[in-house]
Formats: structure tokens, C-alpha cells, sequence
DNA sequence: AAATTTCTTCTATTTGGCTAGAAGATTTAT
DNA sequence: ATAAATCTTCTAGCCAAATAGAAGAAATTT
């Protein structure tokens, strides 16, 4: 029997500013109804503060997809849009990013900056100390 | 009296490539010795794989100047060039620009993407672990 | 002092990202 | 069936970053 894999993670995704707010909008599409419609991709852009000619979203989208972050379908007249790429793609290859290009690969000075920084409070701090506790105790065993 | 305070942290530092490079070479070198030249700066660029023309370098250097990351001085008939940020500086502000831009402010799904990230070994998760306990306990008293 | 080296400033090219209009095709409404 | 709305593709402009050459000024060497 085939061993069951996980899904591969992306490494090296890295979405420009602009395509990365529009994966977060498809993140959050349900993926049982059909992709949204461009217009309202468009909107919810909108929405976040980037209020766009309908031609900018295509053009983008459809950069996105010569990329391979998105995948393109017709459904009627209009094309759709779905990722291709998972937030934790993006998240992983963000902090491989930020962790080699200005940390040079130290993941403790990452962490010491991650705890100086002021948008990081006491709960943060042990919300934080759960999550490192629980991965300590799993890589013990 | 007046009260004392600490060196301010610049916020908002955000380095290009190359800067960041430049930025590395001039972090090392010793602050009681005179700066070091623009050859020697780009002889270290040279050493960790970035060959340019010295026009480059000092084109660079002089755009530093420009954004506020370096100051110039002149020694004998030459400019030399000094970090005008830290590292921390520097550190701070790409920890809280991925916060906020990929991680939507959320320290913890931040650290769950070092946590499960290929680079971070059992050695650094025990570090972090320290630091982390560190700091809350800091916070607690 | 003439030639060479060293530095500086200015200009220019290339690339990637962001933006959006013009023009043409197709669908929908009147 | 004509007009209006909707979508797509192409083209294009602008900006920042990276790169480096040309030309001129100043110092050094022979």
C-alpha cells in the first residue's frame, strides 16, 4: 500500500504586496461553492482599502496565474479565479525569507525581535509559551 | 532630572537587498576605528558572493545616505560611509513588517510557521524555550 | 609636469510590480 | 435587433531597485 503522504508545502512562494492580498481573499472563499467572480474579488479588495480598476484585479490575477499561485476556470462567460497556493505555503516561505535574508538563518534573534516587538503583548507571550511548550514535548518523544 | 532614556528605535527601517547587505558589512566593522572604505566594503560584498562595479556600490551607498540609513564622511580625498541604523533597528522592523503583512498581526501563527519550519532544529526549539520563559517571567513580576 | 590611478557625480538601462485605458467580443436588456 | 452592460486581452506609463559606464576632479607616481 502506498504510503499517505501529506500534501507537499510550497517552499518559496512569495507573493508581491498586491497578490498577496488577493490570496487572502480567495483564502477565504468557501471552497465547496463555486470561486467568486472577479467583481467581487475586486470588491473586497475594496473593502481592505484597495480600490482598483476592475482591469487592475484581472491583470494581476492573471499574472498570478502565469506564476502558478492561482488556477483559472471559465464558468459561463467569465473566467475564475481559485489558489493554488495555501496560506501556509505563504507563511512558511515568508518566515524562511525573513529568517535567512535578515536573520541570516538564527531563529532565536528572529524570536528575540518577535518578543521585543511592541505589537506583541503578555498574552501573545504565553499563547506563545504554549505553542513552544507542546512542540518541545512532541519532539521529546 | 531628566529622565533617562533609552536610544530610540527607528521603526519602519526597511532596507532594500542590497542595502541590507551593505548594512551587514557596515554593522561588523568596528566602531573605534576610522569607517572603512567603499573598496572594502565592496570587497566584503565580493566575499559573501555579490560582485559589483565599484560605481555600483557607491551609487548604493549614496542612496543609503538619501533614505537616512548612513552618514557620510570625508577622510583625506574620499567618502566613507557609517550605519546610521542597527541591526536591532533593522531586525524590528522586518519582524514587524512580516507580522502585520503576511500574519495579519498574529504572533502566534507567526510562531507556529518557525516552529514548522525545515531550518528550525530541536537545538534552536530548546533556545527559544528559554527565551521565551525568560521573558514571561520578566512579565510576570 | 605628464601619466596613472582613484574617486565622485550623472546618466542610462533593465527588471518587476502596480496601475489602468482602449478596443474588441459576447451577453443581456429594451 | 439595437443598445447597454460585461469581460477579456493588449498596450502602456510610472516607480523603485540594481547595475554600471562616461566624464571630470583630485591625488599619486614616475
Amino acid at each position: 500500500m502506498a504510503k499517505k503522504r501529506e500534501k507537499a508545502t510550497k517552499t518559496n512562494v512569495k507573493p508581491a504586496e498586491l497578490e498577496l492580498l488577493i490570496l487572502k481573499v480567495l483564502w477565504q472563499a468557501d471552497p465547496d461553492e463555486l470561486p467568486i467572480p472577479v467583481r467581487e474579488v475586486r470588491a473586497r479588495l475594496g473593502d481592505v482599502g484597495r480600490e482598483l480598476a476592475h482591469t487592475t484585479v484581472i491583470t494581476t490575477l492573471n499574472v498570478m496565474v502565469e506564476k502558478g499561485f492561482l488556477k483559472r476556470t471559465k464558468h459561463k462567460n467569465a473566467f475564475r479565479f481559485v489558489h493554488r497556493v495555501s496560506e501556509k505555503d505563504v507563511h512558511g516561505s515568508a518566515i524562511n525569507e525573513v529568517l535567512s535574508r535578515v536573520f541570516d538563518g538564527s531563529a532565536e534573534h528572529l524570536m528575540l525581535a518577535l518578543l521585543e516587538s511592541k505589537s506583541v503583548d503578555a498574552n501573545d507571550i504565553s499563547e506563545i509559551k504554549k505553542l513552544i511548550n507542546k512542540k518541545a514535548k512532541e519532539l521529546d518523544k
